[in-house]
DNA sequence: ATATATGCAAACGGTTTGCATTCAA
DNA sequence: TTGAATGCAAACCGTTTGCATATAT
């Protein structure tokens, strides 16, 4: 889908609303669907307060990056350090993520094969799905050859009453 | 592993690492493997200050549960609502968890199937898995049968610039 | 004209921290 | 005895909200 057209939707969306289509709400749209990054409130804030033009509060970034959401324009992605991060969903196909928990990248997957198995896994428990967060935390392929350690081998997963060694391990 | 077993773990854990057993660390790990259901630290707190014995601070309480945490005694997970809770992890096996969005209630499931299916991914990517995070939103038995779904059909993944209704899908 | 949106600054909620005091080892 | 742990209250940080003002329709 291409940005004219996601553009339109935007624009119906606020129509079907009846919710106003101010510059604020223009700039923090097109400032958002114009990066291919993820990224959060403030950082989006930022990037507005840089450019030249009209000023847009923080407040207003919060507001309009809710609506967003709820539009299923953005989704949004929880870093696990309190701050949730957003990519545009139009126009792209769904993926999963693995977040380096080394310096933060973070990596897009995808395999049909596990999609399939929620919706069983839903079958069997009566459960209705909505939506899924699915997070691999670990190293990315730098991090890991920086650490000296074998990519694609998972890190033994004992975690257990071990010594002094961090581990952590935000498992669910 | 039953309670006496995890109990000596602790105690060595904190040895290994020159750490000393208060009165509070014993309740407070006490308390923690006396449930299991997931619970906050906020919840936590509660509970312990409804005990007669010992006060236990709020303080006291977050830094031991992130003792426990690191120890790999405590797992957390992120609700979706900034707010983090916990479930003891040594003697239960590994699962994932389903969060209903209506009720609140986290039901647990597994299958080894997208385990392997997520090694598989991180071998592609040249990512080393330390953890991950897989939680399917939506409704439980209970509130999807209330609202009239049909439990196990999922609602249909198309959060486009749709009209009205909410929708929102915090998908990853 | 008028209901909606904005900006500001204050409030929030969960979590963390600095520091004087208390306590396990 | 003494370094580590606790309690308290203040600080933090991302996010939300109340309210007076500005603005799209």
């Amino acid at each position: 889908m291409k940005h004219e057209s996601i553009r339109k939707a935007f624009e119906e969306f606020l129509r079907a609303r009846e919710l106003k289509l101010t510059t604020q709400r223009e700039r923090i749209f097109e400032r958002a669907f114009s990066t291919h990054e993820h990224f959060s409130a403030e950082q989006l804030y930022d990037w507005l307060r840089e450019e030249p033009g009209a000023r847009v509060s923080r407040a207003t970034v919060y507001r309009t990056i809710g609506l967003l959401a709820e539009g299923g324009f953005l989704g949004s992605l929880d870093t696990g350090r309190g701050e949730l991060v957003y990519e545009h969903l139009l126009g792209h196909k769904h993926h999963d993520h693995m977040v380096c928990m080394e310096c933060g990248r973070i990596e897009e997957f995808h395999d049909e094969r596990i999609e399939a198995l929620q919706h069983e896994a839903c079958q069997r428990m009566g459960f209705v799905l909505v939506s899924h967060s699915h997070r691999l935390i670990g190293l990315c392929r730098a991090c890991a050859r920086k650490r000296g350690a074998t990519p694609g081998a998972s890190a033994s997963s004992a975690p257990l009453a071990g010594q002094g060694q961090a581990s952590a391990a935000v498992d669910d």
